[in-house]
DNA sequence: AGCACGCCGACT
DNA sequence: GTCGGCGTGCTC
């Protein structure tokens, strides 16, 4: 038997499968998808992953025999084998890459080389190692050059070699349990037996008598009964019970036992939506429906019971959500629902916990998955439903490579198991939107709240005709003076900072003007190296105007401030309010985000000020008032996706006012009371919202009516980058002319990272069949000049341009 | 990627 | 002659 392994060697060269012997006694054992260790090159050792099994070759040469399979169920199933060569096809990935990225972390092989001596009695020798057996060559100063030489002359006769390991980290964690041997009169003979003043064996002996709930764990035992390890092995020693080793799950979170499934009344649109997807699922059809619901329509509720639906039918359930929603409140609502059936995955477990919720999974016990981006992977087998919720967000697409989008990942397994997909939002992504609008996906609508709440109201204060308050032009009086009601009426306020303040694009202070490219309507980024404006679209660059060309006056500024700004000037104006401040920095540490939240939650802050982490989610009754600093920030960024950014995050921070019995309001500050975008997310008007942006994507050739991909060059040397970047434009345009729009090549935003210079471009295309195959071309044609270290990153659908 | 091999100049 | 530095090519 053959075995087609992919080897765990990340590059062009090396992303192909390598064929291996598979000795006779491994022959039962290996399947595809197991993780094997395999001789790689001269003396190398490396990780895989199987495959396929065959059984001819085409290999001229002599074969290798694969040396190992490191688990006893294989971590892949076959659809994530499959899986894994589309999605490295799809988004221009190496195959091991995406199957790494597909495993929890501990699954990645620690490689190690070792030196051990050969001979013993040589001075040399002894000299190197003295009492050691073996050194690690990690360990070794590279700098220490009679040590290396000492070693290549030792390497040189064959007096000492060189070991290649490969080492697994996962690790099972193993408790002690005890089970009884005896019987309770065996024992009573025991107890006879005792000396009158072996108390701790007594207590054990009675324990053991009266208490046949066994087979129980060491630690429980000793804590119970208060005695120690010793007398426990004692006991081991003298027959009564013995210890066996087994196998423990690290859980996250202390289930909740009560399976509290408190059926609230479903209103007609919600049970409308449920039908739909419940009728899909039980047909096993692959459809995928978008599901859009105001904030406050119950979404989870219609999710919670098309899981419960999928579990009766005997199938299983995959729900992302994104990364900062997985609080604790969200995962026990579901555990609450489904109890021990539900793993969870993010990236607040430890590796080890990671792990065990990961082979909970694989091992059929787990039957729903409740997590981030990454979830998407969970080895879940007879998948009957994928939800993604808030399926807007931009962190279901990861901004390094892999550079995969969950969505799409979630549509693919969809397809292959013929599973009903929901993409639920209150403020659909406008590539959703649209493909609902052609059919593509099934729109089904929740306009309804269900606590019959009203929308709170929204409040647009315009800050080039504001009064503020204090010395800075950041808080307007009407903004504090509400702040200051708030506090005395001993309710909440939530001020959102859209973003960690920098100076990157400007802004005039008297008319709102903020400066664009002529071209792209995208607006210009500071460029602190040649002190000029760059468009990050198409290279444009022009000069830092001293005077708004708008309006003429002088106030035009680089814009940006800051959380720990605004939470200083609010110390000065409301010295009595208590304030929280939540951002990168002050989360940073773990479980810091839970900790300011919970805080805020007891009412031990008036504010909450912070950056959009606390935009989705939060429910916090108390909470009255939300204020938004500056509706601006995200509008004037370089993207064409900056007026739905800032109206989804409006839209989603406006739902934090008023989740309870008081009636919420929100203020937002602007320098453009007038764009759509604001106006439309204060009457929460998503419709309008995505016929209007249609139209601006239609106008500037965006998406949904283009697709994009970014192609980016980097090189130690900046001229060999930027040469090669119009090598690539010239290719484009000769093969590919008339049916893409190409912009750029420009200098990335952050054009060196790392001593590497970055030149991209951007290409639009609307139906592009032969692209694909192209890319990939243009991919392997640059990478054969790797004389200068020329690398092309290909990034579909990218969402950020720097 | 990361290994060995091979060719070349520098030093015993 | 021998040692180590770096460019090249291969890995079932």
């Amino acid at each position: 038997m053959i075995a087609q392994v992919v080897v765990d060697v990340a590059a062009k060269q090396t992303d192909r499968l390598f064929e291996y012997l598979v000795p006779h006694i491994l022959e039962n054992d290996v399947q595809v998808g197991s993780r094997v260790v395999v001789p790689f090159g001269k003396s190398r050792k490396v990780q895989g992953f199987v495959i396929s099994l065959v059984d001819e070759t085409d290999y001229e040469g002599q074969l290798k025999e694969l040396l190992m399979i490191v688990d006893e169920l294989p971590p892949l199933t076959p659809e994530l084998v499959d899986l894994s060569a589309w999605l490295s096809q799809y988004i221009f990935s190496y195959r091991i890459t995406i199957l790494k990225t597909m495993l929890p972390s501990v699954l990645r092989a620690n490689y190690r080389k070792i030196l051990v001596p050969l001979v013993k009695d040589d001075l040399e020798v002894r000299q190197l190692f003295g009492e050691k057996q073996e050194i690690d060559l990690a360990e070794i100063d590279d700098q220490d050059s009679t040590i290396i030489a000492s070693i290549n002359r030792l390497l040189r006769v064959d007096k000492i070699k060189i070991e290649y390991l490969v080492e697994s980290r996962a690790k099972v964690k193993e408790i002690s349990e005890i089970t009884a041997v005896k019987s309770s009169g065996e024992l009573r003979v025991e107890l006879e037996k005792l000396r009158a003043n072996a108390h701790q064996q007594q207590k054990l002996l009675n324990f053991l008598i009266t208490e046949p709930k066994l087979p129980l764990s060491q630690t429980e035992l000793e804590q119970q009964l208060a005695i120690s390890g010793a007398t426990i092995k004692v006991a081991a020693d003298k027959g009564w019970l013995t210890r066996s080793k087994a196998e423990v799950y690290r859980r996250p979170i202390t289930t909740q036992t009560n399976k509290n499934r408190n059926d609230l009344v479903l209103l007609p649109e919600q049970v409308q939506a449920l039908e739909q997807i419940t009728t899909s699922v039980n047909a096993d059809t692959a459809t995928t429906f978008l599901l859009e619901g105001v904030t406050g329509s119950g979404k989870t509720e219609v999710y919670l019971h098309a899981i419960a639906n999928t579990l009766d039918e005997g199938k299983t359930a995959l729900m992302l959500v994104p990364e900062i929603s997985l609080t604790p409140q969200m995962v026990r609502q579901v555990q609450a629902r489904f109890g021990d059936a539900v793993a969870v995955l993010h990236s607040g477990l430890s590796e080890g916990e990671k792990y065990d919720e990961w082979r909970r999974i694989r091992r059929n016990e787990a039957k729903v998955v409740v997590g981030a981006r990454s979830a998407i992977f969970a080895p879940l087998q007879n998948l009957g439903l994928i939800i993604i919720d808030e399926e807007h967000e931009s962190s279901y697409k990861q901004d390094d490579t892999p550079r995969y989008h969950a969505r799409d990942v979630a549509f693919w397994r969809s397809d292959y198991n013929k599973a009903t997909l929901v993409l639920g939002s209150a403020t659909p992504s406008l590539e959703s939107r649209a493909r609902a609008s052609k059919n593509v996906y099934q729109l089904l609508t929740l306009t309804k709240r269900t606590n019959q709440q009203s929308l709170p109201t929204v409040k647009i204060l315009d800050l080039k005709e504001a009064k503020f308050a204090g010395e800075q032009f950041d808080l307007t009086q009407e903004l504090v003076d509400a702040i200051k009601t708030r506090v005395q009426r001993k309710e909440q306020t939530i001020l959102l900072l859209n973003r960690r303040g920098f100076s990157s694009f400007m802004l005039c202070r008297s008319c709102g003007f903020v400066l664009k490219c002529p071209n792209c309507d995208i607006s210009l980024t500071y460029h602190k190296s040649t002190n000029q404006m760059k468009c990050h679209y198409c290279g444009h660059t022009e000069a830092v105007p001293t005077s708004c060309p708008n309006c003429h006056s002088d106030e035009i500024r680089f814009y940006g401030t800051g959380t720990q700004k605004i939470e200083e000037e609010l110390g000065k104006l409301i010295p009595q309010a208590r304030i929280l401040r939540m951002d990168v920095d002050t989360t940073r540490k773990k479980g810091s985000y839970e900790r300011i939240l919970n805080a805020f939650g007891r009412n031990e802050a008036d504010i909450l000020l912070g950056t959009q982490m606390i935009a989705k989610g939060l429910d916090f009754s108390n909470v009255t008032l939300v204020g938004v600093i500056n509706a601006d920030t995200a509008l004037s960024f370089p993207d064409f996706r900056s007026a739905e950014k800032t109206f989804q995050l409006l839209t989603q921070v406006s739902g934090r006012a008023g989740r309870a019995a008081l009636k919420g309001s929100v203020l937002v500050q602007t320098y453009n009371p007038e764009h759509y975008a604001i106006v439309l997310a204060q009457s929460q008007d998503y419709e309008r919202f995505y016929h209007q942006e249609m139209q601006v994507r239609h106008q500037g050739n965006y998406p949904p009516y283009f697709f994009t991909s970014l192609i980016s060059v980097s090189s130690k040397n900046e001229q060999n980058a930027a040469k090669e970047a119009f090598i690539i434009k010239r290719k484009l345009m000769r093969e590919l002319n008339g049916r893409v729009l190409i912009l750029g090549p420009t200098p990335s935003a952050v054009s060196k990272i790392k001593q590497h210079y970055f030149y991209q471009i951007l290409v639009k295309y609307k139906r592009e069949p032969e692209l694909n195959a192209f890319l990939h071309e243009i991919q392997d044609a640059a990478q054969t000049q790797k004389k200068y270290g020329l690398n092309i990153y290909i990034d579909r659908e990218p969402d950020k341009f720097m």
